[in-house]
DNA sequence: ATGAAAAAATGCAGGCTCTGCAAAATTGGC
DNA sequence: GCCAATTTTGCAGAGCCTGCATTTTTTCAT
């Protein structure tokens, strides 16, 4: 090793490591708690134990119980916006923006079994399925802007994507109309599929219904023959 | 009047009326309490005794304290598909929904002081709104359905909505792909034009607005000239 | 290595949220 | 006015969540 300094080259440290550790740590228990007592019957003080640590601990990773259902992978709007950055100049924002999505979910599908039971503890409770929607829509504001970034396209604007710096803090950007209604469009557009696909599993390949919804789109949304 | 029993025939009864009026004025009273002390600084019991009810009828008419800040209007969704199924046959179903969202939307403009003071309260606590952003999207559903109705059109089916029989128990419907995604991305129309309007109110007017957002919807998403 | 500084985990006190249950008040129909 | 149905209310208790002080762990310079 080349690193002298016993810091660790790779990631940021080992206190970075460990705090996503834990995170994921909770996160995992919560979920597969959820998944066998129902999530109402799960308390923060179960998650807590089962991914030993305590209780107050658990409140510094997360702002309320229900979060640590909701939340799954904090960093996966990082990694779209940055393959929007980088994929290539001549596509269409709505094609860019479709391969950036697909790769991401196709990535997504390797924790299958954690996935399923995700799904299926939102299935059995509607309140955090509202929550769940919401969230996913919260990264809108985020993702709009990289999309605004990608059409001005400037190589300046191809620098990294800054840390999320989290909430309707920063105003004053991405306040085009274009780049918003995309992002809106496209978290719809990735919902739907997943929705459509899950009630069919069995039935029809995920990349084939995603597709075909960005398909539809690209065609202006016309009304389906009979 | 004509009516002897007694019993009120306008909109069923005094018992009901009195309900949601309760109702009304809880969330109203919740809403203003908000946007002068802020969202975090109302407890249940400063909204339950502005409404002048006990704190336990408050949880008897919202499942948690967030829930009257976000539930506006909980019959705006039954009108919007009700105006949906009324619309004239030779609209695309992307048109129709387009008129019957925005009838809704001008009608909405008429209570438009607690509708400010409502969005400044979802502003200044991003917790709020993203759960705000979930329940509308709870609604979708329902929307899919109604939409698909649109599309099978038999005469049958022109009969009244069904009474919201609140939500995902009731599935086997609605699965196609089209009426889903349609919704949902109409859903996303109305979030982004609502958005941009308020950014930039002074500069345009809220109908321009979202009759360009559908024009882009029904154009494909091109994109943008530079 | 060693000690000081920074960051994180922990325990605890206390207030608020939310639920179940039973009693009291209100409404509708006779 | 009186009975039945519905709604409101108080109360107890469990659980959620926060602020603060303390302890433990990690980092960094010496």
């Amino acid at each position: 090793m080349q690193d002298m300094t016993g810091k660790n080259s790779a990631n940021g440290g080992l206190r970075e490591r460990k705090k996503r550790a834990t995170r994921a740590a909770l996160a995992e228990a919560a979920v597969r708690l959820a998944a066998e007592h129902g999530a109402d019957n799960v308390t923060v003080e179960a998650i807590s134990a089962a991914a030993g640590v305590s209780v107050r601990t658990f409140f510094n990773y997360f702002d309320s119980r229900d979060d640590a259902f909701v939340v799954i992978d904090a960093d996966a709007s990082v990694r779209v916006r940055q393959a929007l950055l980088e994929a290539p100049a001549d596509l269409t924002p709505l094609d860019a923006l479709r391969e950036a999505l697909a790769a991401e979910l196709t990535e997504a599908e390797r924790q299958h079994e954690l996935w399923s039971l995700h799904a299926e503890v939102l299935r059995n409770s509607p309140h955090l399925l509202v929550r769940s929607l919401g969230a996913h829509m919260a990264d809108e504001a985020g993702l709009a802007e990289t999309i605004a970034r990608r059409i001005s396209g400037t190589a300046a604007d191809r620098a990294d994507v800054p840390p999320d710096e989290g909430g309707p803090g920063e105003r004053g950007r991405a306040l085009d109309l274009y780049p918003r209604l995309l992002a809106a469009v496209a978290g719809a557009a990735v919902r739907v599929s997943v929705q459509h696909w899950c009630d069919r599993q069995d039935e029809l390949a995920f990349a084939d219904v995603f597709r075909e919804v960005f398909a539809l789109l690209a065609a202006g949304l016309p009304a389906p023959e009979r």
